[in-house]
DNA sequence: GGCGTCACG
DNA sequence: ACGTACGTGACGCCG
């Protein structure tokens, strides 16, 4: 604490942090920010911090100068800016002022920076940031208005390491970017029939007490069948059903043993229906309205950009994508979902992105070809895995070549496939030399990302991005192999990643330049949704098919694109 | 707060 | 002998 405190003051001398500043003294760091083009900024309660050099003041949310500052054009050092821009269009709009919302590039995100340097962390907390990048020692009361002053020597600190590392294009081109798409989509949100909502939610929770009604008068008692415990000991012990998994898995309740269950008694197959329902009602049926805003009648999911070590893009709160797609619930829960009056939802998948940017990546001449000749890129692998022409292959051997390929971005491991493909092991490790045979880059590609991997310490996707594997070096075989398949995985998962962002920030700005009436709503990993409306419905189809194929690959980029009135596309 | 479970890509 | 496909969020149970 007292190491801190006389590191604090070597870099901010305590009789230059004023609190109590007058307005002539305010016009003075005004000056002083507009002379030296760049400030950061922290919030605290109802107030903005402001500071530049050693220079700090306190503005009232909403103030007409700090609103000029943030819509200058100006480098502004935030922390969070996405919360940032939220937190002070909230107010302004509460406060009914003229001013516009104030997202106005030039600015420097703390988080992202230090996201992109190690997307490994679980968080980024600002004083941990100061802590890891400036060496101070730990401290639990950082004043806030020391922060904005430490936040310019952080800002230097990680905008260097982002040079050093090669990240400052991903940062500059792609994360940047899509602070404000991020912005306008958690802002959007997304349209829920409230009454559909309603209706589906009554009808389930009938379902389910008869559900537990049955499974009740199977056993003769009650007991808790959300507790696995509980219901082991009803299955394994009053029942005495056994199921084949052996160790662990032996008193498992999970689905897969649960089926195998239900060939020997019925109450399984009850507990199975009763999972189904009860899952929807508990994770999407009743969050789902509790997350209606009452002000905007919409969904408002966070857009977390820092979360993912791949590069991905996370929502929550709630998670809009994991929605049900398959099972016959799906369909009425994804029906609750509607654009705005006089709109569409425009959906937009990529087909295969992953196996073409694997594609491109290793530049393993087969697999290029399969994509350019535009195969069915499973049915493709299918023959050359069973050595057999179009007409004898069957919906087995295409399944099975599926589950190949994508264990293949997952960094394939025998046992993994062979547990999927309920396969022996050895049949399994054969599919997979059989596979290196026929696309025999795709070896190298595996090999030469472990390699790299274990020479540098991290993995590289397509546009730069980094991924930190230190377990790569682990004594523990189980730890290193594991960090083995991320390493490979990451390389693709990520690169899709940066591709899917671009693609993004891309249609934002044309929808934006032509004033199409139409937005951004939800991202999938592979799949965006606009809503729009239907008068710009074609020329939205239009933007975003081309945004989403113009990039330069060793493959073309194939996109499907569904319009409709509900999430069933 | 960890674990088992299950929804998605 | 053991435990293993990659990446997530969220629920409820249980210690």
């Amino acid at each position: 604490e007292l190491e801190f405190r006389s590191l604090i003051k070597e870099i901010l001398p305590e009789e230059q942090i004023s609190t109590n500043i007058t307005k002539a003294e305010k016009k003075d760091i005004l000056s002083t920010i507009y002379k030296k083009g760049l400030f950061s900024l922290t919030l605290s309660d109802s107030k903005a911090i402001v500071g530049v050099d050693n220079l700090i003041a306190e503005f009232d949310i909403p103030e007409k100068q700090l609103y000029e500052l943030m819509s200058s054009n100006l480098m502004k050092i935030l922390y969070n800016a996405k919360d940032i821009f939220k937190f002070l269009s909230a107010t302004h709009y509460s406060q009914a002022t003229s001013l516009e919302t104030p997202i106005t590039p030039p600015f420097f995100d703390l988080m992202i920076a230090a996201y992109l340097l190690n997307p490994n962390k679980a968080k980024y907390d600002l004083n941990e940031l100061l802590l890891d990048y400036l060496g101070t020692i730990y401290n639990k009361e950082l004043s806030i208005q020391l922060q904005p002053s430490l936040m310019l020597k952080l800002y230097e600190k990680l905008m260097n390491e982002l040079k050093e590392k090669e990240l400052d294009n991903v940062y500059y081109d792609i994360e940047m970017p899509l602070v404000e798409v991020l912005y306008e989509m958690e802002k959007a949100g997304i349209k829920v029939d409230e009454r559909k909502l309603n209706e589906l939610t009554a009808m389930i929770e009938v379902e389910i007490e008869k559900i537990k009604n049955r499974i009740y008068n199977l056993t003769g008692f009650e007991f808790n069948i959300n507790s696995p415990k509980q219901l082991a000991e009803v299955l394994y012990d009053k029942l005495g059903l056994k199921s084949r998994k052996k160790g662990k898995k032996a008193r498992s309740t999970e689905m897969e043993v649960l089926e195998e269950l239900a060939l020997q008694h019925e109450l399984p197959q009850e507990v199975i229906n009763y999972r189904i329902l009860n899952k929807l009602f508990t994770s999407y049926l009743i969050p789902l309205k509790n997350f209606i805003n009452p002000s905007t009648k919409r969904i408002h999911p966070k857009w977390s950009q820092t979360v993912a070590s791949t590069g991905r893009l996370i929502s929550s709160e709630p998670n809009l994508q994991n929605i049900p797609v398959k099972g016959q619930w799906a369909e009425y829960l994804r029906e609750v979902f509607v654009p705005e009056e006089g709109c569409l939802f425009l959906s937009a998948d990529y087909s295969q992105i992953e196996l073409r940017l694997l594609a491109h990546l290793s530049e393993d001449q087969n697999l290029i070809d399969a994509f350019i000749k535009g195969k069915d890129i499973h049915k493709a692998t299918a023959m050359e895995l069973f050595s057999i022409s179009e007409n004898q292959l069957t919906e087995e051997h295409r399944r099975i070549a599926k589950t190949v390929n994508f264990g293949i971005t997952y960094g394939i491991s025998a046992f993994g496939l062979s547990e999927s493909i309920k396969f022996p092991y050895e049949k399994a490790e054969e599919l997979i030399d059989l596979y290196f045979l026929r696309y025999p880059k795709v070896k190298d590609f595996i090999e030469q990302s472990i390699n790299f991997a274990r020479e540098k310490g991290f993995v590289k996707t397509l546009f730069g991005r980094i991924r930190p594997i230190p377990e790569i070096k682990s004594p523990n075989q189980n730890l290193r192999q594991q960090a083995e398949r991320m390493a490979v995985n990451a390389r693709v998962q990520g690169s899709a990643a940066d591709i899917i962002k671009i693609a993004m920030t891309r249609i934002y700005h044309r929808i934006k330049q032509e004033n199409l009436n139409a937005r951004i709503i939800i991202q999938i990993h592979d799949e965006i949704v606009i809503e729009s409306h239907e008068k710009n419905i074609d020329r939205v189809k239009q933007i975003v098919d081309e945004e989403m194929k113009n990039f330069s690959l060793h493959v073309p980029l194939e996109v499907n694109i569904y319009t409709g009135k509900s999430l069933n596309l």
